[in-house]
DNA sequence: CGTCAGATGATC
DNA sequence: ATCATCTGACGC
C-alpha cells in the first residue's frame, strides 16, 4: 500500500503545550525525543492510533501528525481494512490513515527510513498550501492553541476540516 | 448542511 | 480524569 501525505500538524516542546511531550519523557512519548525519522504511533481515545513522524534532533521532542493521505496504491487493501465504509478516497482524518496502515502502538519508534513495513519516502509535492489552528487542542495555552501549525495540500479530496483552512502567507514561526 | 452523544482503553 | 477521533443519529 502506497499513501501520499496529503495533510499534516505541527508539533514542537518546548514550548508548544499541545505537545504530548509537554509531560516529560514517559514510556510512551520516549520516541518523540528520540532521533528523526522514526515513528511515534499512539492510542487516541481508546480506538485510534495515530502515526507522527518525528523530525527533530535526538532530545528535541519535535514531530508532524500524519492527518491525511491519499491513497496511491494498494486501494483494495485500503478498502478491506477500512472495512468497505465509504471507499478508499476516505482517509481525510489521522485515525483513519492509521487504520489504513494497520497501526498499533507496537509500530511506535519504528525507524521509517529503511525498508522494513513502514517507510517514508519522496513523493509528489502539493500544489498549493493551505494553513489553519490544529485540531483538538483546546488543552493547549492560548498561545500554542491558535497557532496555524496544520498544513494541507490546496483542492484535495483528502483533507478535513477545511473550514478553518487559509491560503499559507509569511512563513509560520513560534512567537517569542 | 449542522450539532451531539457514545464508544473505548492506555496513560500518568 | 483525561484524551492530537469517528460514526451514526437527529434537526433544519
Amino acid at each position: 500500500m502506497v499513501l501520499r501525505v496529503t495533510e499534516t500538524e505541527a508539533y514542537k516542546w518546548p514550548p508548544d503545550t499541545a505537545c504530548h511531550a509537554k509531560a516529560g519523557r514517559t514510556p510512551r512519548t520516549e520516541p518523540l525525543f528520540g532521533p528523526p525519522g522514526r515513528a511515534y504511533v499512539y492510542l487516541c481515545y481508546g480506538i485510534h492510533n495515530l502515526l507522527n513522524l518525528v523530525t527533530g534532533d535526538d532530545g528535541q521532542a519535535q514531530a508532524v501528525l500524519i492527518r491525511a493521505c491519499e491513497p496511491v496504491g494498494g486501494l483494495d487493501v485500503v478498502a478491506q481494512r477500512r472495512g468497505g465504509r465509504r471507499g478508499p478516497a476516505s482517509l481525510d482524518g489521522p485515525g483513519k490513515v492509521g487504520q489504513a496502515l494497520g497501526l498499533d502502538t507496537t509500530w511506535s519508534n519504528h525507524d521509517v527510513t529503511a525498508p522494513s513495513g513502514l517507510e517514508v519516502g519522496p513523493g509528489t509535492p502539493p500544489q498549493g498550501l493551505l494553513a489553519g489552528p490544529r485540531i483538538g487542542i483546546d488543552y493547549a495555552l492560548p498561545e500554542h492553541r491558535d497557532l496555524p501549525w496544520r498544513f494541507a495540500e490546496a483542492d484535495s479530496r483528502w483533507v478535513g476540516h477545511r473550514k478553518s483552512l487559509r491560503p499559507l502567507g509569511a512563513a509560520v514561526t513560534m512567537p517569542a
